[in-house]
DNA sequence: CAATAGATTAGAATTGTTCTAAGAACGGAA
DNA sequence: TTCCGTTCTTAGAACAATTCTAATCTATTG
């Protein structure tokens, strides 16, 4: 499946992967997009989301029920979550450390181990 | 807020609570308290399992984008996530070990540390 | 027993996400 | 190049999960 640069396409590239780490969700880069001057649906901007999380340059984090984010950053890191804000936030620095996994039941394989620390106003 | 012991959160609770752990989503229990013979909708049901959960007798688990879960095992536990069959499991046993959770930014505390393994069909 | 305040319920509305069908772009053959 | 089959792309429409709100019910107080 070779993703072809349609202007739609290249124009959210653009926003997502200019400036460094993003933490973006669909309706926002829609916002950014149609901002910017571009004319592209939010089922596009969807389809681009996955498109581009499907080829390894995305990573979803989903925080709440009916909202998730697509972050920038896919190297191996974790995420504060202030549900007051509604606000996604990279762990900094070196990332938790995770010990004992268990195996998991028979004829499955871990793909993956998702942290979100949710943290409040105190 | 005292919760009243009404009809439909009293066939509620005890399908919940009868037996061990579960793991229900709003539409499984709908349907579940619908097939005993109650009639409760299905914003009740929303408005009940977020009641218990406030009241802390429940979990929310959120596993993907519009899919989440309520846990009657409000111990500090982890999760398989097993996506192909959109399936919740208790990590049984020891739980996992978090070490080097960052302090959180100035102003704010950790509430919760959310664990999911996400498996798959090996 | 009436009046008031607060709690409860579920239909309707909203929101977030996915599906699908119409159209556009590509590649090969003539 | 032009035609044609195939694949890809897009966005409107459909869908699904969740939340909101107003009508109703219940408890409490004078």
């Amino acid at each position: 499946m070779g993703l072809r640069p349609t202007r739609q396409r290249v124009a959210l590239a653009g926003l997502l992967f200019r400036q460094g780490d993003r933490h973006v969700s669909a309706e926002s880069l829609h916002d950014e997009v149609t901002k910017a001057g571009f004319e592209v649906s939010l089922a596009t901007v969807y389809n681009t989301l996955h498109q581009f999380t499907e080829a390894g340059l995305l990573q979803q984090v989903v925080v709440d029920a009916g909202r998730s984010y697509f972050d920038t950053n896919i190297g191996d890191h974790q995420h504060f979550y202030y549900a007051d804000e509604g606000e996604l936030i990279d762990i900094p620095g070196a990332a938790i450390a995770i010990a004992g996994v268990p195996t998991p039941p028979k004829g499955t394989a871990v793909e993956r181990v998702d942290v979100i620390v949710r943290i409040k106003r105190a």
